[in-house]
DNA sequence: CAAGAACTTTGATCCACCGCAAACTTGACC
DNA sequence: GGTCAAGTTTGCGGTGGATCAAAGTTCTTG
């Protein structure tokens, strides 16, 4: 296995003030594992033997209800910390992580991540930061469901994901990764069947342009001005 | 101001493994407020001054969204703390508290939070628990929302008040504080006058008991089974 | 390059739930 | 104990979006 550079991690938020020859003990620690698109990194109710940092690709973080329905979480991007059950005190994976594209991660073994955050109190600094914007997020997505409709919800997501991942091109902002409208719609508590209604007629208004599994927005104000725009109730 | 018994705390989750020494010292750090009904304890987006523990009654956390609309993201129980944004790496508080009856709260100055985790890592341990059971709870509220029906999560938010609250009585399991068909519209997304039309159904049924700002469920096994009934989407 | 799989579009229909409106009930307060 | 505010019920109509169905369209693979 090749050696990892400390570079890899280095400026990474959970890894803030960290000496090098800290970031060298922790990479020493660390497996680093490709996972081929739509692998799993981990699975749903699994035990949570390690935790994970996304070097490189994009990953959904899915839950399956006992029907069968799957809802997307989040996706996670290059740098950030996925996985991370034991710190929060848990000993199974709440969801399941699947790779959107070819991915590259590192995994430590789960007792590490307590050990770490023992040896670098600005590590445990950095994943409670992480951990609490996670919260803020899903308690934020709670609210959508409830107050929002589902065109207000779609273009939400669409500008999220813009931000998150979005890539500059010359016709707007590409979301980097194939992404489909039952993926949307899984992000979005809808039908794949709406998300297609919405992404033509937003089209037909110049707002995006998308295609298979691929979406381009490329007025984002105006799809901002949508999102924000007024509800039914209220 | 009264002396505060450790016997009020000693028995809590997030303080368990703590000497009695330590647990007067926690003490005597705290402020004891009550707060009255319909009072705040905390307001959304203010300096997160202080983080709180609830000693006695029941406080709604509440998200307020720009265009006013209200959800009720949980119920706080005696015994459980709230207001904890430090040990998320905040300074601000994402939701307001306004208590459901009179309430007792304990109070620490927000920045002592990081000093006693340090000091007493069990008190660490437990935070991570309750932040990791929250962000699996909020996790859980957006599958909800998001596959399932309004008289499934209807159903649902009214079993998960009767474990948490629930008292018994010879009519059955009595929901412990007012709780207004508004209020349950709040926590599920929908609004009063389906909870009331969904009240009244069940109450033909003979499933629960309800009036005035007070909810019985009567057969908690039949509306668990209508709440894990069969799904629309599939 | 042919054939199939995967993804998307589009139409038609239906119904769960919302919004509005008005009456009713219960508790609080002077 | 009468009045008023707050909470609840109920009817009615409208509609956002799901469901069902069927045809495109674009990739993949031999």
């Amino acid at each position: 296995m090749s050696r990892l550079d400390r570079s890899l991690i280095a400026d990474l938020p959970i890894f803030q003030g960290l000496a090098p020859a800290d970031l060298d003990g922790i990479l020493q620690k660390a497996r680093s594992l490709r996972i081929a698109k739509d692998q799993a990194v981990f699975e749903q109710e699994g035990d949570a033997h390690s935790f994970f940092l996304l070097l490189d690709g994009h990953v959904r973080v899915v839950k399956t209800t006992p029907d069968g329905q799957q809802v997307i979480v989040r996706y996670i991007s290059p740098g950030e910390p996925m996985g991370i059950a034991h710190a929060l005190g848990r000993t199974t994976y709440p969801a399941s992580a699947v790779a959107a594209v070819d991915c590259v991660v590192l995994a430590w073994p789960g007792n590490l991540w307590l050990e770490m955050a023992v040896a670098f109190p600005s590590f445990g600094a950095g994943t409670r930061k992480t951990v609490g914007a996670r919260l803020q997020e899903m308690q934020a997505g709670v609210v959508e469901l409830a107050t929002e409709q589902v065109e207000q919800r779609v273009a939400h997501a669409l500008l999220r994901l813009v931000k998150q991942t979005g890539r500059k091109t010359d016709e707007g902002i590409l979301i980097d990764f194939p992404i489909s409208r039952q993926d949307i719609a899984e992000m979005t508590g809808t039908t794949l069947h709406t998300v297609s209604r919405l992404l033509t007629a937003w089209e037909e208004k110049g707002l995006v342009k998308s295609g298979r599994q691929k979406v381009t927005v490329v007025e984002p104000h105006r799809l901002f001005a949508l999102a924000e725009g007024q509800t039914n109730k209220g």
